[in-house]
DNA sequence: TTGCGATACCTCAAACTTTGAGGTACAAGC
DNA sequence: GCTTGTACCTCAAAGTTTGAGGTATCGCAA
């Protein structure tokens, strides 16, 4: 079911994460949730079309994300929601990304003290 | 000088970032700071030799580290040190890191609020 | 009424990162 | 003599992200 053969310590994958919470705080369509992404972060993170797309296909392919086609006039959307099992998703990616916060500061503010590793 | 020729938002950096913390911290090399990597984040982070190595040898090229061989016993070793200017990528380096998670966690935390953005 | 910019979707090559497995060689222990 | 650990290295493959390209509709202004 998941492609993912490799086990990628970190990867990562904050975009997804992004898109993961921002569509379960509020259903949106592609081009929103990247103006979203850009507003949300304060300008702070700026992630192109051509990243995003492909992820949100991804996502709705192993069924995190339920994608409604609507016509508004004449013009297309793709309204996304999240799926439960987006949901479940969206809490392992939020504790994947605490976890690698977690080390990186870990690594930063700890003094080396240890062991004192190796000659 | 520098052949980033984009302007990455994200892009990690992570492996780099650790590289020269623990470099500035002590003079390592290469195969000990696999370990002290896998050490100082309590396991939560592992990056391979494959990493690792490739990044020393750039780092040292563009004049960020200083690695000097050693004999121990009939053992070869190099050990690197972080330059001037490499302690001034590091700067960076932290201070980018910081970006990207205070961009995140204001996204995670921020309960949408702000302009209803679009429509 | 033509042209522009914004909205909205999409794709793709290229650049870059990271993995995982491969290789060499020496030293120590069993 | 074999295995394990140290220490260096390389490379193909997989993955991510960029930046630029494309289509089409809409509303506005010159």
């Amino acid at each position: 079911m998941s492609p993912r053969k490799t086990n990628p310590p970190f990867r990562s994958g904050v975009p997804e994460l992004l898109i993961l919470h921002l569509l379960a705080e509020r259903p949106m369509h592609g081009y929103e949730l990247v103006q979203a992404i850009l507003a949300h972060t304060a300008g702070g993170l700026e992630f192109g079309e051509g990243c995003i797309y492909p992820i949100l296909h991804r996502l709705e392919a192993e069924g995190m994300l339920d994608g409604r086609r609507q016509s508004v006039g004449n013009r297309n959307r793709v309204v996304y929601r999240v799926t439960p099992k987006g949901r479940r998703e969206l809490a392992r990616s939020v504790a994947d990304w605490r976890r690698v916060v977690a080390a990186v500061n870990h690594c930063l503010q700890g003094g080396e003290r240890g062991q004192p590793a190796l000659a």
